[in-house]
DNA sequence: CTATTTACCTACCATTTCAGTAGGTGCAAA
DNA sequence: TTTGCACCTACTGAAATGGTAGGTAAATAG
């Protein structure tokens, strides 16, 4: 398997902050109540969508958390590049691969690099909006 | 990351076979050496490819392993089904997965889905043949 | 100023998977 | 009967997974 929960949760608190950010913020613990979840996990998830701006945080009474962009500008592959670290299918295609000695004789590199580009290429051209609720393609 | 050393090898396993099997059968310590690997690990391997009649093993002197089928027949997919067990790229999605409540209403599943389907799709349409040297497609 | 509510941080933990190794047995040919 | 091979089972160290525990920091309500 190649997405852990911290990539679908993830994708599934974007969803949810999606539908009912309506007015401000959102505080995590309804949407881990909402999602079934649980919130301390949650709490160890979001600082990663907050460091690469795609959620906003605020502290004390009233704060919660809101997406920083628009549903239609935040792609699924975005999402999990981020909190799963790499979503290359083997590891010589991983960022921090050590590299290989016989990559330019490899018969199977082709298959995972054509692999790696379709899965990419895929998860790049689904939007969070594209899995709201209102969304025709559902 | 989704596929383990277990079907990176086998895959690694049959392009060899593919390529040096010109004459009956082929012992597995020769691939061992050509592709840099563990025997004794690939000894663990075989089996699975040979009950799902991939490959031929045949004990003794003169013995070996060799393709019960011609490399063109024989796509990456099915290596890496038998070997990997599953390629779900999601836990929902795996043979033996629990049957989700929200299943009908999951905002997430339609993603994973066609990512499932992307992925397979792919894998099949590539063959071991156009893995070998002698092919253009290199 | 204090209490409350929220985000955020660090350390720990049980379980599972990975990537092998060790040490054999079974079978077939020379 | 010896040699060369496939094949089988049990074990192991290291890493990842999916959390929990127990805080601190900041913002607001009263």
């Amino acid at each position: 398997m190649m997405i852990s929960t911290r990539g679908r949760y993830a994708l599934r608190v974007i969803v949810d902050l999606a539908e009912n950010s309506v007015d401000g913020y959102v505080p995590m613990h309804e949407v881990a109540e909402r999602q079934g979840l649980s919130l301390k996990y949650l709490e160890r998830i979001l600082p990663l969508l907050v460091s690469d701006h795609l959620v906003e945080g605020v502290h004390g009474k009233g704060g919660g958390y809101r997406l920083s962009k628009d549903p239609a500008d935040i792609s699924v592959g975005e999402i999990l590049r981020i909190t799963e670290g790499d979503i290359a299918p083997v590891a010589c295609l991983e960022n921090n691969a050590v590299k290989c000695e016989h990559i330019d004789d490899c018969r199977t590199l082709p298959v995972w690099k054509g692999l790696n580009d379709r899965i990419n290429e895929y998860l790049d051209s689904v939007s969070i909006a594209d899995l709201m609720k209102d969304n025709q393609k559902q």
